[in-house]
DNA sequence: ACAGGTTTTTAGGTCAGCCTAAAAATTTGT
DNA sequence: ACAAATTTTTAGGCTGACCTAAAAACCTGT
């Protein structure tokens, strides 16, 4: 059975709205907004993904992905976060320059093309923003990160992901410095906004505004 | 002005049909049995494709690239091309195994992503056949190669592309052991059915039928 | 429990890109 | 030169993927 490429992408859009909250049944409405696609039209899609049994659809309750469904749109985000690190580690992109090129190629239809380029890439576990590449198989490395903001004590600290992937965060975290795999050690928390005071690999000092440190995925020091 | 895939790809097709005779205008049906779509169908898009301007088309008489149109079908092979560089160099494909995924990633649209990869791929002025390569202004080498059943009399050349692109035709070559760059003597015609014996660097002797003869093309050997 | 607001679906329309069948234009053979 | 064959276009239809407007279902607060 073949897949559109707009199929494609209502997968994987219910395949990352299903994530927000755990195992929730994604609505129409999110869908809408996530692709800024009208609601009507979305119900019309939700139909034909459920004819084809890429999704379970109970109408006014909201959609959850198949097996199949689900296997599908990670393929894609496989896909994707490959040529994220082609195009950054290979072509010397800018991580903020990747997701649109990205969003063509992971269209791109060739099981034997993944598997080669999976292998020149040298079987990478992450992409540039520190997202969890899903194997052949479709599994995902669990990633137990937190967002920076979380955190309610002094500690330290690796930055190894972004829960947030527009083109002015990433450009702002380059502009300060902070990069995958830095050290940050939270040197003080101001209670009144709850922005944060860090120290960048021991010698870099900047403040974080909460929206900023929320988007700031770390792990514990090992 | 955005131009769809299938817009792109008949203006490929019109683009290659136009160069198997000089300057000829290009038919309904030509760019029909190439595209294998119905003859209606392609009258449909070059109305479309003539009010963008890409195409000159006057009804019952055939069709002609603008320079726009021009332009844009340069492009796309460039970029074919290119892709099929990057199969085969660095993705260790075979030569017959790339044309379907190149056929897919020549649609991919960034400038950018094409100016880089052109770089990493150091600039390659062939892909894996011996096609010519586009430069960024569209220029294009000229080869004067000639297939190797044009020649009348003994002879060295050098083996330096097919004519013909099929899996079963380079699958052909690939087990023969002619490979792009090999040196190519002829030994005898055979007048009677214009047969080739040739010799493949200097040890693999090899008999071609005309029409695979037809299909190699040489330069003269420097 | 039901009025008002929100969400979702239905109904009907558009456009791109394909199709078949039939009509029109062009080319070919004698 | 003109009938027959071929090529090309026109006419009308279909499907996927979008839209707007209106109806239906669902949720919420008093």
């Amino acid at each position: 059975m073949l897949i559109s490429l707009t199929e494609e992408n209502y997968l994987k859009a219910i395949y990352s709205l299903s994530h927000l909250e755990a195992d929730a049944d994604v609505s129409t409405n999110q869908i809408s907004d996530h692709l800024s696609i009208k609601a009507a039209t979305v119900t019309d899609m939700l139909k034909r993904l459920a004819e084809k049994k890429l999704i379970h659809y109970i109408p006014y309750q909201g959609v959850k992905l198949s097996e199949k469904g689900k296997s599908t749109a990670i393929k894609v985000v496989r896909k994707h976060r490959l040529w994220e690190v082609f195009l950054v580690d290979k072509l010397q992109f800018k991580w903020d320059e990747v997701h649109e090129i990205a969003e063509q190629l992971e269209h791109i239809n060739s099981d034997e093309l993944i598997q080669r380029l999976d292998k020149f890439l040298g079987k990478p576990k992450f992409d540039p923003h520190g997202d969890p590449i899903p194997d052949a198989n479709g599994q995902l490395n669990i990633v137990k990160a937190i967002p920076l903001n979380q955190h309610k004590t002094k500690g330290s600290f690796t930055f190894v992901g972004v829960a947030e992937h527009s083109k002015t965060f990433l450009q702002h975290l380059t502009s300060i410095g902070l990069k995958i795999g830095d050290a940050v050690k939270i040197e003080e928390i101001n209670e009144f906004d709850n922005s944060f005071k860090v120290k960048i690999n021991k010698t870099n000092s900047q403040f974080f505004s909460n929206k900023v440190a929320s988007n700031i995925l770390v792990e514990e020091k090992k």
